[in-house]
DNA sequence: ATAGCTGGTGTAAGCGTTTCCAAAACATTC
DNA sequence: GAATGTTTTGGAAACGCTTACACCAGCTAT
């Protein structure tokens, strides 16, 4: 059998009490502790987490609740998130909710029965209910990409808004003029839509509502669907900003079905910068999130949390960048 | 604070172990029973999960010992076993070894400690004295995507063999004469080239040593160097078979950076059939493999070697499928 | 009426830790 | 060498659950 705090004690002639101690740093005489590391050493003694989580430590486990592991984006924002938890000690319980809250509701009820040190939500969630209960209960979780203004909830993310803007100002400076947008239900697209239909209005360009298009499913061949859309319009968009590389690639699946040249007969920008949009053909204009520092940030706001360190809730917004390949230039002049 | 088995006692007016019975589902008189379900409704009780485990029962936790989240096969790997996971009433644990034998060991070590169930290791593991030591031990383990001949151990796996068995066949099949082969340097890349060989041989072809190049970094740069090497021969291959679909698209890119026309310059086959193999242009083609019948399967050992159902070892092998796209074509005759 | 069952319930020990507190050992001072 | 102070140690309770076992009613069969 695994051997116990008590056959260590035995074997260095000593009490668990003792034994303990060592286990935890505390003050212990020269001599026994060496005897202790010894018997530790000798019968490859390994402390329960269950048990001694059982009277009040931690676990050091917490729950990441994300989407759906199978997007890109979501999946390299686990790698660093587990990538930091590794660094310090942590592990991390994958729970893929689908933005179904039931199985947002029966993760988090489930994990806390496994006593979770705290909650990393990516992506975004859709059961309020059950989020607003973890913080009445001041359970620690944060958000990881997403914010979430009428709850003071921890959040780290990038400027959404900012980059919608940004990524449409870029291409009224090239000269289009009809921009159609392509998103999710996710209120990270939400907010890089404000940011499109701000930019707009600052350049004085109209803003067309058919334009806009929201995407419920993620596969892409539903995007590819909705975009082919856009582009049979009778006077289809010369540029699409799609809310996120996936999308992006749906889009150039349909322009390619279309045989619309990118980027002489279409412009298009994605958002995430995975390495969907350096695969691609040609290599995608997209927004860049630097994903290590809203992880390693986020998982460090939450074991702050988790250690009593910090009380005080905080939303971090880190600053996105445009980066320019070759899947945008200038419209082609009306002939 | 949360409510105990002894709060429920005390509300239903029983002993304890009568509570502890209606959450086992022994019997018990039906009045107590009822009165033991209101109370927990009414405390909203939940049992810990910890202390029943420290009793002996299990956790409904595994560990998951990957390569790299990253990387999108595993990836999609990960998502479908935590779906069958989520069906069974198991949480996952998920680790990124980087095939490091000493994160291997720690994770493995840890996770031990935290009393997970057993574990799942996809896409392979270097540190070999683990995985034995585990199976001494009588961990449930079971391996998934690849096999470990010289191991007593569960596996589910495609047959990689006829994999690159097949590919190579019907590249031959199209008249090509001269084909590459880059792979990694997991054993599921080697059973591949192992197949992809004996196929060359099997059509009295000669297998060129030079044509066949291990990629030892993950990353698409380093693989698009290694491509552009093979492309940059005197006399260049007319075929190339890449070992996984992320190989696949370096080899694209390589191929693109040079003006090389696909497929009519070259042929691509990659592996894996992930939805990179659908995004690409052209479309490549792949082998499928039924990585959610593999999973579930994997799944479904595991479990039942903890519930010491199935005390018996065994290696699954599923076959793979040849999906033909657009990457592929007769080689251009010679001018 | 009595012995023998039976199903329902409770007592208490045990799982492997941590921690409070008191006791023991040692060191220091006069 | 006694009195005091300082470490170092160990006994025992607690954490929240499961389970072996004993007990007790209410039966049936004799």
């Amino acid at each position: 059998m695994k051997p116990t705090i008590y056959d260590v004690a035995r074997e260095a002639g000593v009490s668990i009490a003792t034994v303990s101690k060592v286990l935890n740093n505390q003050r212990v005489g020269k001599k026994s502790k060496e005897k202790v590391l010894q018997a530790m050493k000798k019968l490859n003694y390994k402390p329960s987490v269950l048990a001694s989580a059982l009277t009040g430590k931690q676990t050091s486990t917490i729950g990441f609740l994300l989407p759906d592991l199978a997007n890109p984006f979501i999946a390299e924002m686990a790698r660093r998130v587990e990538d930091r938890a590794y660094e310090r000690g942590y592990n991390l319980v994958i729970c893929s909710t689908d933005f179904e809250p039931e199985k947002e509701a029966f993760y988090v009820s489930l994990l806390k029965q496994k006593s979770v040190d705290g909650f990393i939500i990516a992506g975004g969630f859709k059961n309020v209910e059950v989020v607003t209960e973890l913080l009445e209960e001041q359970f620690p979780v944060v958000l990881l990409g997403e914010s979430y203004p009428s709850l003071s909830i921890n959040s780290v993310k990038v400027d959404d808004f900012m980059g919608g803007y940004e990524v449409t100002s870029f291409l009224t400076s090239l000269g289009h003029k009809k921009i159609a947008v392509i998103g999710e239900e996710a209120s990270s697209s939400q907010e890089r839509i404000k940011g499109y239909k701000q930019a707009l209005r600052d350049q004085q360009l109209p803003v067309h509502e058919e334009l806009i298009v929201i995407s419920s499913q993620t596969n892409i061949e539903s995007v590819e669907r909705l975009a082919g859309k856009l582009l049979d319009l009778p006077e289809p968009p010369t540029a699409i900003f799609a809310c996120n590389d996936i999308l992006a690639i749906g889009v150039v699946l349909a322009a390619r079905q279309r045989d619309r040249r990118i980027p002489d007969h279409l412009s298009i920008v994605g958002f995430d910068n995975t390495f969907l949009s350096r695969s691609s053909d040609p290599p995608l204009t997209t927004v860049q999130q630097p994903i290590q520092d809203l992880c390693f940030q986020a998982f460090d706001m939450l074991v702050e949390e988790i250690q009593g360190k910090s009380k005080l809730r905080q939303r971090v917004v880190l600053l996105p960048e445009l980066v320019v390949r070759k899947s945008t230039s200038a419209p082609r002049k009306k002939s």
